[in-house]
DNA sequence: TTGTACGCGTTATCAG
DNA sequence: CTGATAACGCGTACAA
């Protein structure tokens, strides 16, 4: 490139990157961009100045609604911010964390916003292998060495089961992802809301997939008949409401149910899917805020930011 | 690192690429890399090598659940041979697009999957701007002279509303997304089987989103009044269904409806939503084949792969 | 303002 | 089998 515009590739480097050059080499340089079509070469460049300007995005799987969500928000923050993302998902499996977390630190990510299975999650308490900023986004633990965004689970649980109690509902279940610490903490708040009125515990942790939610809730309804149920997410939601179909109940007056994440098919179904809301925007515009505030300031304190849902009633709830 | 070991580079060079080195000198860099916790530097790798193993996704956003399956499958592929995926987001807006095209040239990708605007789609047709590998996705030129694979769109939009004739729908409407070639390839299908049969053409172009599709049904309920209406994809779709239900109609009596994308809630909304349902897991593996196919040899004619939709019938467009 | 020289961390080539 | 050496493309201190 230097030699097709005819001057040293020090001027080369100052015309690009806006440096003290005279007009009429920039001029020659710009020429011999064009002519040759060059673009600089971010491998050298990152190399050179040990920034990469990249930020890896490790969640369980992109097809999650609401990492779908989280990533839209964090790949516009970083492109404004002229950086790139790469993606990784990891299916809620701890190798391919480790292996994806690996290969984060040869990539020398600026930063890395991070969903972590529960078992990684204390492995990276206990030796921090990551020594690049990093945020954890809807896993975290209490007073952690990294920074985290997330929904207030335990909070938000008790509300929509305090929601059905009101309703009249005596005999609540729940399915809760047995995976990541998302399900534990949803489950102690629904734990802890039918404890408190005096109802039985009715909860069962299984793998966050359509089917095991689907056979869950038939077990469940041969044996321990239910009259609402919650859903710890969106996919184990439609789980639900397709045995329900199955098996002809009638939504909210055999079976109440409710459930995490607003999904736009939430009020299209019927009679309406009663939902905590969460706030997948500023989920994913906290991380971000977060990850910045600590590249800029890695002496900073970890912090954590609690964020609430919104409890949304429509049909599938209704007072009986 | 070479020095930690008491080695020169190329040893450790050797040593962590399986290269010939006696098992001594192995053992003492691989004690060193646990001691000082070394990991390769990607970015001085890749510029020695001239091969970042790294390719580009750009899709116009990764929320539209067709692109969030087909990103999964590619990143699946992609890291099982060792390749890292980034991510970019359009708004199928040309300016990110091209943006984002220059910044993939520029991280030197070693292919680029791209789902461009049809804009974007006739320049790089015009000019090769890219001497990258490209694979098409979704959208695509005939005789291109990039590889491409998507399903077909007209063939697909025509047996969608074959089937609605044979319901004996008479005036049949579409709402299809105004910037995409999938849009225009899907209203040729629809508007070839209306004049067909006889019937009017009552299809228009949208943006595609929730709201757009839900206000153009309004006025098309005020105007024209349609018996059955098809979706070009499942925002769209979902606007539909949310219009018809503020409109109080029912479906299929006042209305049908139909589909593209066979999303999980297309069989959980009441009576069930009748979809063209893409595979999207082959769409996504078709086109990282194609990729591999092209980095391995340069020199192929370009390949279009053309995959066909599955109709399935639910109660939205059952006999009136 | 401009050019020269060096180094970022790696791999490939070439001697030894 | 191993080590010195060069080069990938860029940015920057330094000299001119």
């Amino acid at each position: 490139m230097a030699r097709a515009a005819g001057v040293s590739p020090a001027t080369v480097s100052r015309a690009l990157s806006g440096g003290p050059v005279s007009a009429e080499l920039r001029k020659k340089v710009e020429k011999a961009v064009k002519a040759i079509g060059y673009r600089p070469n971010l491998s050298a460049r990152r190399l050179r100045s040990q920034n990469t300007k990249t930020i890896g995005l490790v969640v369980a799987d992109i097809r999650n609604p609401f990492f779908t969500a989280v990533s839209r928000v964090v790949e516009d923050m970083a492109y404004a911010q002229g950086m790139r993302v790469v993606l990784c998902n990891t299916d809620e499996n701890p190798e391919r964390e480790a292996f994806y977390l690996r290969s984060m630190q040869e990539e020398r990510v600026t930063g890395l916003i991070l969903a972590p299975t529960e078992t990684t999650l204390h492995k990276l308490e206990k030796d921090p292998l990551l020594e690049v900023p990093v945020v954890m986004v809807d896993r975290y633990l209490a007073s952690s060495r990294y920074d985290a965004v997330a929904l207030d689970n335990v909070q938000a649980a008790r509300v929509l089961v305090e929601h059905l109690i009101a309703s009249g509902k005596k005999r609540i279940a729940g399915l809760f992802g047995n995976s990541s610490r998302t399900g534990q903490e949803r489950y102690q708040g629904y734990a802890e809301a039918v404890t408190k009125a005096g109802l039985p515990v009715l909860g069962q942790f299984i793998r966050p997939y359509t089917s095991d939610a689907e056979s869950a809730l038939r077990q469940l309804w041969a044996s321990e008949k239910p009259d609402a149920i919650i859903a710890s997410n969106s996919l184990t939601a439609g789980g639900i409401l397709r045995a329900v179909k199955a098996l002809k109940l009638r939504i909210p007056e055999d079976l109440a149910v409710a459930a995490f994440d607003n999904e736009p098919w939430a009020s299209l179904v019927e009679p309406g899917l009663t939902v905590i809301a969460q706030p997948v925007d500023d989920i994913g515009h906290a991380a971000m805020q977060l990850l910045s505030d600590r590249i800029q300031n890695p002496g900073l304190q970890p912090r954590t930011v609690m964020l609430g849902g919104e409890l949304i009633v429509r049909g599938s709830s209704a007072t009986g």
